[in-house]
DNA sequence: ACAAAAGTGTTCGTACTACACCCATGA
DNA sequence: TCATGGGTGTAGTACGAACACTTTTGT
């Protein structure tokens, strides 16, 4: 790294992918600009990284600042740095994504200016982006995907407690594909990290189903050597 | 993404994580420092990224200036940006590694004053690292281990024609870990991607292995399903 | 009684694991 | 002839894939 430190006119930004999950279907935040350029579009939220935050302070400011959650999964997952991609000046935007839990959230509203609204919208459904958003939109979508076959992420999606049925349809959701429902119960159980609760959903017409929720200590326990896999 | 273009003095830069394989060890690529902050200390290579060129271009001819090689499988991993992470001045980086054979290589001489030397030094008996250099390193061999699961990276590494057992040893030594010559030949093997030539390792006081090389053909046709999982 | 989804086992094939000896070559 | 790594097969186990019917509940 040099050390001669030139100070040039660029500048960084953090750019968040926010999943959610809402009747059976992947969702993505997205607001409608307000402002030059990209008027009327919309884009990933976004915004400037301040001087003195570090990048992950910067992205949970930002989430905060867009949806009012805290303690959010969120997860680095690749950095943009085209000449043009920003056509007013020279932006390198590191991404992020985050998964939240849609259900019993107040309306998420953006609290910044530079946005008439903010709404989810399925991911199969996404209008052409502002910026190279649809580019870094894709990406996530990828890495999430790769992330979900050796990490337990899908339950930042769901509600505490949730259903076999509401399980393998996010699963479904995130990886575009139908499962089979006996072997995926199958293969949950086996993992040992879900606990039955003594409850049934309810409200429904038909057969009510139990109720599970992710055990995190009985994850960690299970998985704690196989994640430093050596040394 | 703020549209106000705020411009605050800050820079960007790239490190490298060079990886490279010899004599049974893998190597990474350091550069001892010249000037101050952490003159005299061993470092990662790297260097600011222009205003005018992708952070992409940057890391291709930061690699270029330091060791003469042109297209090198190089990969970012990770963007690092804690607040204090370089004592002069807020500066972010993106950290690529980059893959490549050392045998047969003119040595790598740095072409930058503010390095004394370059050396390959193995992954196992790394100094203390100047900045965060050791933390990006660290990263570095997780994505790095991970990827090789299921991408044909250890190719790079290798010269272009070599045996079963040097491949081995390249796998052993990423993974840190012994693996079973049956069982691994088996299964290289079952892959079709080898593709097995008429020639044989010379200068060996024993027994000389048959040699192979990677069939970048084949492997595309085998894997390009599979790599683009639906849709 | 009917509609709707919950819940449940078995079979088959494939892939990974563990494991030990003879072979070819050069010195 | 000896030392050194090259090269090979099999049996057991674990895991994923395919596949269909009965049960429960509310209306």
């Amino acid at each position: 790294m040099e050390t001669g430190l030139p100070k040039f006119d660029s500048a960084f930004s953090i750019d968040c992918v926010i999943f959610g999950f809402e009747a059976g279907e992947l969702k993505v935040l997205l607001i409608e600009r307000n402002e030059d350029p990209f008027k009327d579009w919309w884009a990933l939220p976004g915004n400037m990284v301040e001087n003195n935050e570090s990048i992950e302070d910067a992205a949970t400011r930002i989430l905060y600042e867009l949806t009012g959650l805290h303690d959010m999964h969120m997860e680095q997952f690749h950095t943009f740095g085209a000449v043009q991609r920003h056509p007013l000046g020279r932006v390198i935007t590191v991404a992020y994504y985050a998964l939240i839990r849609i259900i019993g959230q107040k309306e998420v509203k953006p609290v910044t200016k530079y946005a008439k609204k903010a709404a989810w919208r399925s991911v199969n459904e996404l209008p052409k982006l502002a910026y190279d958003h649809s580019e870094i939109f894709e990406t996530s979508i990828q890495k999430l995907r790769r992330r979900l076959g050796y990490q337990p992420i899908a339950f930042e999606l769901l509600p505490e407690k949730f259903t076999l049925t509401q399980l393998q349809l996010l699963y479904e959701a995130i990886l575009n594909k139908k499962l089979d429902k006996r072997n995926f119960r199958k293969k949950m159980l086996s993992y040992g990290f879900l606990k039955e609760l003594d409850e049934k959903q309810k409200g429904v017409s038909y057969r009510a189903a139990k109720l599970y929720k992710f055990d995190r200590r009985k994850y960690y326990k299970i998985f704690q050597n196989d994640l430093t896999p050596e040394n």
